[in-house]
DNA sequence: CCTAGTGTATTAAAGTATTAGTACAATAGA
DNA sequence: TCTATTGTACTAATACTTTAATACACTAGG
């Protein structure tokens, strides 16, 4: 059976100011994240999601290219849009950089309350050696 | 000695397409996280800072606005801008509470990027060890 | 009290992002 | 091949973002 739109339950929250298309692709991720899309499966075809969210095909469009670009979803025209059958994968090098990124505003804000980074960074190191009795 | 905005050596770089007030705040998150701002030292004016920039000073005010919103930098109508200092006479306990405070919502944020507690603790310990060998 | 120096408010211009209308193109299966 | 179904391209309308011009308001020091 194919999946439906019904299934993955999208909507839209047209009062968050959040674009339709980054709405899309968040619950696509988080479908994939929780099991709901399995690698492989089919989406929900682009002119469905849109006529059943009433926004033009277009925006869905754009959703799946975005996430085709990050390679989560793989797009043929003609016969619809499926789950990557890869392992989402970004290099060591964009992930680092991702890092560096959310983490420079955290020093800099523990900074300006008065924390030196070796003060943070110990903290940090204190929270695993605590998560580490509990799980992986 | 006033803080210049040559020791800081602000640059925008024009042909990134990032915003200049984005840029500026990012600057002074850097030097502030490399201890190149410390608590309670001035940021440039605000029309120093626009001058030597080239841009208008609402720009400069801008990304002011920003860090101060983030409790990073507070602002006096006719005098300056300045690194926040909340430190000031606060228990260790109260201490403790602000830095999980500040940290969770990194956490929080570190982990929705995929990375794990340990790699982001990891992460921060490695930086501290390349700040050591430069001062306190 | 005045003045030089500081941040702030208001408005407008230009660029960018977002979405929709409409038409086109590729694929699979009868 | 034919046709229904799938994604795509192009264009335009609208809203938002970013920056600047200009004028205003608060503060410290003489």
């Amino acid at each position: 059976m194919k999946p439906t739109v019904m299934s993955l339950k999208f909507t839209l929250d047209l009062k968050s100011g959040v674009p339709f298309y980054k709405q899309i692709i968040l619950q696509v991720e988080m479908a994939i994240a929780d099991g709901r899309l399995a690698t492989g499966e089919q989406l929900p075809t682009v002119r469905g999601l849109a006529v059943y969210l009433k926004i033009n095909p277009n925006t869905v469009a754009r959703a799946y290219n975005e996430l085709e670009i990050r390679g989560i979803v793989t797009t043929q025209q003609g016969t619809g849009t499926f789950i990557s059958t890869k392992e989402i994968t970004v290099s060591d090098i964009e992930r680092e950089k991702i890092l560096i990124e959310i983490t420079r505003p955290f020093i800099a804000n523990a900074r300006a309350y008065g924390f030196s980074l070796k003060e943070v960074a110990a903290y940090l190191q204190s929270l695993t050696d605590v998560k580490e009795t509990n799980h992986a």
